[in-house]
DNA sequence: TTGAAAGCGCTAACAA
DNA sequence: TTGTTAGCGCTTTCAA
């Protein structure tokens, strides 16, 4: 009767298997990890494999962690889960690290500085192997202190300045380069732009690019025509265009810092009764899903998410195999992709 | 000199902090959590929790969780990251998870069975003390054999057939019908259906509404203007109404079973020359990010994401504290957004 | 090629 | 209120 009392159902530890045949238990471990298999026969391989399938083993990864001090997980930490930028950064860091044998843990940020120190907490105490941050500020206290700690760490999308990590991101400065000659190429002279957190590396970069190419463009760029966000979201993008449209300042076309924000200038645009792109051309970055729907479809610059969490993922298992590597920065270049949101000026 | 030794910085225990201040670990322990702290005297709470801090210490919940048999781990299982349905639900259990100290693992199936299993798997070899599913088929073994070992389990979305197990999902039924009727009522007689796969709830259930409420329309819903799609996506939504279209099927109409699929449609109806809603009104389901801004904005059903995250999270919570609750399920009111999508049928 | 034994860091009876 | 002790399940030297 208690002998087969289901109620309490154990879990099966490698003890079990070793119990049923006749086998000690560093045995059995041995020949349930492909690394030591090789010394184990292969008779008893097999053996111990067909028990554990029997028995419905279930490899407890918490002890064997503990023992190795390596837990086969790996931290990866977003801003905004939310935005549809960072699923497919996310999708293709899962891929490349499951194919390693790492578990992910995922946390977003909601771009709280709180909120990211507890995340990190949390994933330090669960004795991840190494992080993956796309989080980072240009100045950013919470990666100096991992660093120190020797954790590996891998920076995606943003980078920090001045710091020896490695990051795999966007050329942004191409990317806003691009945008903006495009605009200038149609025609465009008053051109804004409505510029992301310049606490971050990407509002930063793609602000310096916009002012670069206006200036080797011989036009205006004094900052008349700019506004800083604090926040990529629609709402600011609206707020601060419609800041700087209120401020009667004369513009034929807009160089948002994201799609996010491109959204928000479009409802800046309508509120004021002006058209895109008949009065004003806009762009965006990003490419995220479904601004090719939009109306109207939005120009903006495609960039490769999916390989940014492979190559970073590729990069910080790398680095977790040799902990000595030098850091490495890689850029991924955006891809301009012309939609109905820009057109030449029609009033020249 | 290799008293100072920094290169090889071990990690900081509790002995480490129990040694500093000449107290045995079980004290130092008992002073870090929460549960135990009311046993000590408040002045060695002080002194733990300053060392503590001192020392930079990180509990070790792999070992905390191998002793206790709890690792405060919740796996989340979606079919698709990438799926703008998903990441709301996944931070709306997040945020409700990480409240009441559980960690989360995240892992996405792309609809794949293999993918499931191992997700799963990997999911109970880090001992998680429950999860929360999105992938149920209306049979699927897989839930049904972490229900014989006794997981706990909370199903978010989707639900099964004949299964005692804790569900919060939206009330599709109502949501197909308060669209249908919605058509109808704008004079719509000749309705299409794009069904999602007849395994999932979603789709099983959409298309029984559907049909229902056709029937209690009096209008024909003999199956004529029903396509049943393989996957939730823009290219099979595309192509099934390219079939139904091909077959001369008659219809100013059509009900797709969710967005992503009538994003689908549209494409297919642009294709033929078709537009909307001139010449067919369409209706969506799920009101996912940026459809209230393509054209034409689409009419589709709102659903609460976050809070179905929320409340299954609040159900797994209540399920670890008391395994043997009674299986409940909740449904979710999704609410009719009336877009640009929809207007009276003109060839009356 | 396999067995023995120790220990990863923490918690929880039990004792004092 | 605090200390003692044992052990969670696994890996890994060391010995046989």
């Amino acid at each position: 009767m208690s002998k087969t009392n289901q109620v309490k159902r154990r879990k099966v530890t490698i003890i079990d298997i070793a119990n049923r045949l006749g086998l000690h238990p560093s045995t059995v471990s041995r020949a349930l990890s492909p690394d030591s298999q090789k010394m184990i026969t292969s008779e008893v391989v097999r053996k111990v494999a067909k028990a554990a399938q029997e028995l419905g083993y279930v490899p407890n990864s918490m002890a064997a962690a503990l023992k190795k001090g390596r837990s086969a997980m790996v931290g990866i930490l977003v801003p905004d889960l939310l935005d549809p930028v960072f699923p497919p950064i996310i999708h293709g860091a899962q891929q490349e690290l499951e194919k390693a044998g790492f578990t992910t843990l995922v946390a977003s940020s909601y771009e709280n500085l709180a909120e990211e120190r507890v995340a990190i907490q949390r994933m330090r105490s669960r004795l991840v192997d190494g992080m993956m941050i796309a989080t980072a500020k240009r100045q950013d206290p919470l990666i100096e202190e991992c660093l120190a700690l020797g954790i590996p760490l891998v920076l995606m999308y943003r980078t920090v300045d001045n710091l020896a990590v490695s990051a795999v991101v966007n050329d942004d400065a191409y990317g806003i380069q691009t945008a903006t000659e495009h605009l200038i190429s149609l025609g465009h002279c008053h051109i804004a732009h409505i510029a992301g957190p310049q606490n971050t590396s990407t509002g930063y970069l793609r602000h310096q690019a916009f002012v670069n190419t206006m200036q080797a463009g011989n036009l205006n760029s004094n900052g008349d025509l700019i506004a800083f966000v604090e926040q990529y979201s629609e709402r600011e993008g609206y707020l601060k265009l419609k800041e700087l449209m209120a401020m009667k300042r004369e513009f034929t076309a807009i160089v948002a810092s994201s799609d996010i924000l491109a959204l928000g200038c479009l409802d800046a645009l309508a509120e004021a009764g002006l058209r895109c792109p008949e009065d004003v051309s806009l762009t965006g970055y990003n490419d995220v899903p479904m601004v090719n729907r939009i109306s109207p479809p939005l120009t903006t610059l495609q960039i490769q998410q999916f390989e940014m969490g492979e190559l970073a993922a590729k990069t910080l298992v790398e680095l977790l195999n040799n902990p000595a590597l030098t850091p490495r920065e890689i850029y991924l270049r955006p891809k301009l992709v012309v939609r109905g949101s820009t057109r030449p000026p029609s009033q020249i």
